[in-house]
DNA sequence: CTGTTTCTAAACCATATGGTCTAGATTGCC
DNA sequence: GGCAATCTAGACCATATGGTTTAGAAACAG
């Protein structure tokens, strides 16, 4: 374990959650059963956030349904800080989509407040030595719709029927530059050829993917996964 | 456990690996320590496309790194296929890049080949069982790449000199028509205006946006989210 | 009240873009 | 050899686009 006695610093925590009953429990459990330090504690959001930039913890337990400033919210701000504070988020729902939100904004922990104190405590402890932790159980659900979000996307991209699968290579060549938004000129010098065969093969491409301008040529392009057809958009 | 003995049906799988030494201790294995039923194996991918289409196996486990046919790509064929089978990527390297195209693209599990045994049948178990599997270490490692990609987007999205923020109400409008193919004429039509008015709006767009035409300055939107701030470009 | 910003709109002009047709050179295939 | 596809390139024309300037109306802030 790289966490051996002789590198072990009692983490700082900052516990926040609306509900002070809840607060408070937590962090007797958090006093109690681990050696982590408790440095404050907060019942809304904005006072959170001023409370880390005075304390600057490692830890932050972040309750996410809170009325006001909801946690995600907060915890995006925690992270544009770039203060290096972790964030932990606290809910009592395992819904999919909260998950991944939280995930994507850059929580480093998600744990539900059904399970097991021993759970929170582990959670706690992986991610103060730096890693990210997500109960097994959560991370299946956050894998499932951030597939799920994938696969329609995807399947719009690689269709068979995608018109960009006709252009010629010299074709391709040509969108390529109009999607830099290089003009007719620019994309003559580029290929080292006279300007109106750049015209004579963009007629062709509009012609092959049934667009009337440049503009819809470049958007059908890139919404197909023209450029790089390894990149693909997901909806945060 | 949902997988009392009265629902347990013995998975059927298919292994593909072009070691055939790794090939057949993997079978040996899952044979011996396990109840799953190993119903073919392949040495390539394009043989092993062939065998699922035959054998409709519940479970696959791929080996990533193949030479002609890579894994990933196979991957993606057998979801593209959507026969309800389910990809367990097989590999000995945690590259966080790997993991993550391979989650990506809809394997339901990644596994190191130096883990323990038990490991791997647990994660064929929980596959098989409808759960996406990836050990806690790995988990990490896919989560903290995911967080870093989504944070450079981020910045590079809500920058303060994003020159999208100089827009006004209005030349939003208008971008936004222009950034989906449509001419002047129309977005004349559409926001109720004259053509020349559009002209106008758009002039001092381009002079925000430093740009010199209409393609230039959809690109610039659709490079630094203007069309919905909250999309962004992940690379597989 | 006055200056600023925004939205509106026109005139004028230059050039880029798009539509259509024709055609030679090259390559590869049957 | 001959056909098809591709890349090349020109002519010709119509229109869309871009650059610049000017200017009135409305909303708003100081």
């Amino acid at each position: 374990m790289r966490r051996g006695l002789e590198f072990k610093k009692k983490a700082r925590i900052i516990i926040v959650d609306d509900n002070y009953e809840h607060l408070s429990g937590i962090k007797e459990l958090i006093e109690i059963e681990s050696d982590f330090d408790v440095v404050a504690t907060a019942t809304s959001a904005s006072v959170a956030i001023s409370l880390i930039k005075k304390y600057r913890p490692e830890i932050v337990l972040m309750d996410i349904n809170m009325p006001e400033k909801d946690g995600l919210t907060a915890i995006a701000e925690i992270e544009k800080l770039d203060l290096g504070v972790r964030t932990i988020a606290l809910t009592g729902y395992d819904d999919p989509d909260l998950i991944f939100r939280a995930m994507k904004i850059g929580a480093k922990g998600y744990i539900l407040k059904t399970m097991a104190s021993a759970q929170l405590i582990y959670a706690i402890d992986e991610v103060a030595n730096g890693k990210i932790y997500l109960p097994a159980a959560l991370s299946s659900r956050f894998f499932e719709y951030f597939q799920k979000s994938f696969k329609e996307e995807v399947q719009a991209v690689s269709d068979e029927d995608n018109l960009l699968n006709y252009l010629t290579q010299r074709e391709e060549e040509v969108l390529d530059l109009l999607t830099q938004g290089i003009t007719y000129k620019g994309v003559a010098q580029k290929l080292f050829i006279s300007e109106t065969t750049v015209k004579t093969h963009v007629n062709n491409i509009f012609q092959k993917l049934q667009v009337n301008d440049r503009t819809q040529a470049v958007l059908y392009a890139l919404n197909n996964g023209f450029l790089n057809r390894r990149k693909v958009k997901i909806a945060i």
